[in-house]
DNA sequence: CATGAATGAGTCTTCATTCAT
DNA sequence: GATGAATGAAGACTCATTCAT
């Protein structure tokens, strides 16, 4: 008789925006953006072509979308691995890396697909920028702490290693020795003496 | 209106060819392979789309003929790297990666947009494991000559920071510190008094 | 939360009906029917667009109560420009129309978008027509009483212009001589000796 | 064996630019623009959708294009009723408006039906616009010429019945008196005595 | 060897309409 | 009486591919 309460709608939409985008997810994971046909969303998400134009005004609206939930997310990990020895927080800011690797292999997956077309996107490209320069000065503000030599570099090359790691992952799946490459960098980074 | 000789249609033949597969490139890098149309490779090579299909019986076809191009060059580029000394040959293999992706920016961008779809293109993986198993095998036979410890979790490294650092260059073009990068990965790895 | 009563009901009724209609009248006039959505009129007239189907079974069916609705106000004006002197009579109904093309613009547009789409709504062919003949008979009269000769003749010289001036206000708007061509008008067929 | 020479294409071209042209008009005006398909056309033009994007950017530049090739028949017109004597010119100028009513109805159908969307291209207004002006310019003239007191007002109210009258028989079909209008306009404004 | 007209399947997107609440 | 989430059919447009010449 009465109309839906706003909570049952929100939730309703909610529901259903969680799906389109779990959907959208894995698709553009597996196939690629441009692959990827609302068609092929809409029936994975189990709901119909129309309403995804309720939620989102396009497909690439789409994927900002499925960018911006995938960015909180982050930043919630990023504030986990903080430790007062610099040692252990770059450890543990490894470990996060090769877990996340692992766990959500996926979203890594659509993360690295997007980069390829960062011509394609602009907000892709300022969000990448964004993250590569927190990343680098992270990293070598934890080896000037533990004390390396040339941090900058280092942190240079760390952070190349780690996304050329992901890559190779990607590329070798079961065959890369993921746990091995991860122990002998935390011990190479995290373990020495002093360097 | 004598017919053309047969040296001349194989010089026709090997023009059209090297236009297609040029075009092919620049589009493939810049566009993508999905949002270049068959239709602008034609244009930019200057001949009709019909004639595509007299040499490439379609568009994956053109992208293999393309990888294979791309592949026999970098043989003979391998090649020329070796000398007796095994620090010169390490800084010779990364001065010629830097190099090349420098000089042919356009390929690698082309290769890393490959890789990322390398789920569509089943001899692309076959082709990228090739690759990598290859480049780790020599750079470890390199740093155990040289006097590394552990230098299969060395070479692990260091592919995936050539890798990466390839990648983030990508992303992020003139504000990569490239020629910096490059002098810290040699001095690091080939300058050293024994590690 | 008591029910409401059966005149709130039927307050709320026709507040609704009233929002509805007119939002449509000024959508349709300005972006035509075809290019008017439901989801447009209900916006605009603060309703959901499930609403709209408890009143209207249709978009057609809107269309039709709008034209219905319209008409009723025009047999109010047809009978308050009769007077006992034709040429007065004929003033008036001159005076009317333009009166109407610059009072109620909107209207007019709206109208003249419909017959443009005549095949389309059977309805509206009608109506059309019997406008058409109403006025002929009308303005025939008017013109014998005056003592023009070939009265029916004018007549249909007459409704032409009338209608025409009406489509060229509207292409030309505010660049049409709308008043230039009113008084000439009524000097002509109202202020004459005999003609 | 050889491509087709530049003549086959061309003709093969015109032929079907002509085919679509001409189901176009038939559609839009029998349908209207927007409740025609690029489907309805091409099926009825006897090719496939896709080629109408060889030719027509899209459905709007469609229309541009017919309304081009509309234009320019009308130039021709135009400049065949002239004559020395105004009143036979007038006559000319009267008849060539029944004569294309009547042959050319369809194409009448067709612009009133896109003066009506006027807001919608912006090219329709303006050239619109500018036939109203050159018309209107014409009948005064010879008005004038002929010897009519008020020529620039006669002239609204005729360029007004033209306007009407079409617009009038578009609605009533073979049920308007178009012959005895036709007739009637011609004695009243070409066979008087000076008016 | 070479052309480009033609096709049609597939894509994104819009929107009138239904219906559970 | 009222809402808005959901649907699905239909429309504009793209593009790899075919084929007559």
């Amino acid at each position: 008789m009465s109309p839906r309460s706003k909570e049952q709608n929100e939730k309703i939409r909610n529901a259903s925006i969680a799906n389109i985008l779990e959907a959208a997810l894995e698709l553009f994971a597996v196939k690629g953006f441009d692959s990827t046909s609302i068609a092929n969303i809409a029936e994975k998400a189990g709901v119909s072509k129309g309403l995804m134009y309720n939620y989102f005004s396009g497909k690439d609206e789409l994927l900002k979308a499925l960018l911006d939930q995938l960015n909180e997310g982050e930043s919630d990990m990023m504030s986990s691995i903080m430790d007062n020895d610099p040692r252990k927080t770059l450890e543990n800011c490894f470990r996060l890396f090769f877990k996340e690797l692992r766990d959500n292999y996926q979203r890594w997956v659509f993360i690295s697909k997007l980069v390829a077309q960062i011509d394609k996107f602009d907000f892709v490209r300022e969000l990448a920028i964004g993250k590569y320069n927190n990343y680098i000065l992270l990293v070598e503000k934890l080896l000037r702490s533990i004390g390396f030599e040339h941090p900058k570099n280092e942190a240079q090359l760390i952070a190349g290693a780690i996304d050329g790691i992901g890559y190779q992952y990607l590329m070798l799946k079961e065959k890369y020795p993921l746990k091995e490459v991860e122990n002998y960098l935390i011990k190479k980074y995290c373990r020495n003496e002093n360097s």
